[in-house]
DNA sequence: CACGAAGTCAACCTTTTGGTTGACGCCGGG
DNA sequence: CCCGGCGTCAACCAAAAGGTTGACTTCGTG
């Protein structure tokens, strides 16, 4: 998809200001050309059919809580589909890891100068991966200390602690005994390093083990 | 200020692409001029001084830490200042609050659209207040309910605890006894209507009394 | 100046959480 | 097939947090 001249561009982002800014970085660039853009994940994920553009620039958190994740994943999901490269303004494990898993080609901070974000599209374009470093670095140390992953269970129980549940409320919510969920506490502080609940939650929150 | 014929724009964002979006609308739109662009806060303060623009588009949280709500202070404490309009993604009343109280003119979110920026901009380069609609309902739902209005100091320990910290290690941060922070979360809780800190962190957070 | 709100602290008691040990069944990979 | 991680639960004790009462100071506003 790489073998015409011009690098095809969709731009998904809910901020206008953003997708003018995207627009006049990218077509001062010679090579690119911005074919659409998108104000919504559904729009996104319906205008990546319809252009056929070569890469989706794509935000991750649209407002109102739809998620660029998703789209991601329905876009990439189709034959002959366009490289997404994620452009977004956090950078939680949480994010990256959904991202890269609904097959993100990379993976991009809002940071970015206009020099770094080119090359980035010529990378993806490419069909090669590109990230931030900051990304890259935050992946690095999930490789590192794998210990910090939670389970499944740990991490429906420590979502119900941030929203503020006691342990007898979390216990009926999920059907346990205190017993358990007192349990499933003590596995998550141990592996987040913690020794209270809300320390627990501040942790995970920092990186990016629950919704925020 | 608003004497001339032409409105003369100073930008301060860390995102170059932003600064771009902005530049790109703004310019196309009569009767605007952008002067100058700032990444840093530091900058931002400076420019203002050196280019005396009519307006300064704020962002109030710059890479790092730095804080918008300090430079808009700093900008604002001059004689014959710029009106400064505040332009976020982030609508939380700690951060409303203390923009307005720094000396803000406006506050604007990031989703808004290119006609609402432009009005917005004419609004307070003529010195009157310029508000976003999700900002205003928050201010007045502020207004209509002040039980809910946390002090200073209880804003400051909250912050603490969502930080993770224990009533000890709080005291020590805050060179109090542990009974004046427990003296301090009791008020807490009964104002956000809740009665552990987890929860009270969730509500705060929901309702935009301590950064996200 | 008097009043109330905010901030500080103490003492006391109850409830919740944290920490440990031990146990049982299930499941998947070596 | 056996071991380890996961998920479940119990009992117990120690520590932290929650709740109440009361008291003192400061500070801004009416």
């Amino acid at each position: 998809m790489a073998d015409r001249d011009v690098i095809r561009l969709l731009l998904a982002d809910d901020h206008p200001i953003v997708r003018s800014g995207l627009r006049a970085v990218l077509d001062a660039e010679p090579g690119f050309e911005v074919v659409g853009e998108a104000s919504t994940a559904q729009e996104a994920v319906q205008l990546a059919g319809e252009l056929a553009p070569d890469v989706v620039l794509m935000d991750l958190q649209f407002g109102s809580g739809s998620h660029g994740a998703q789209a991601t994943a329905a876009i990439t999901d189709r034959p002959d589909a366009p490289r997404v490269l994620i452009l977004t303004t956090y950078d939680t494990d949480a994010d990256i890891l959904a991202a890269i898993e609904a097959g993100a080609t990379g993976y991009l901070l809002k940071d970015a100068n206009p020099e770094d974000l080119a090359a980035a599209v010529r990378t993806a374009a490419a069909g090669q991966s590109a990230l931030a470093p900051a990304v890259a670095q935050r992946l690095m140390g999930r490789m590192r200390t794998p210990e910090a992953a939670l389970s499944r269970r740990e991490t429906e129980v420590l979502q119900l602690v941030a929203d503020g549940l006691s342990n007898q409320q979390i216990s009926r919510a999920l059907f346990l005994s205190q017993a358990t969920v007192k349990s499933h506490l003590v596995h998550i502080y141990a592996k987040l390093g913690v020794d209270n609940r809300t320390a627990a939650v501040a942790a995970a929150r920092r990186q990016g083990l629950i919704r925020r």
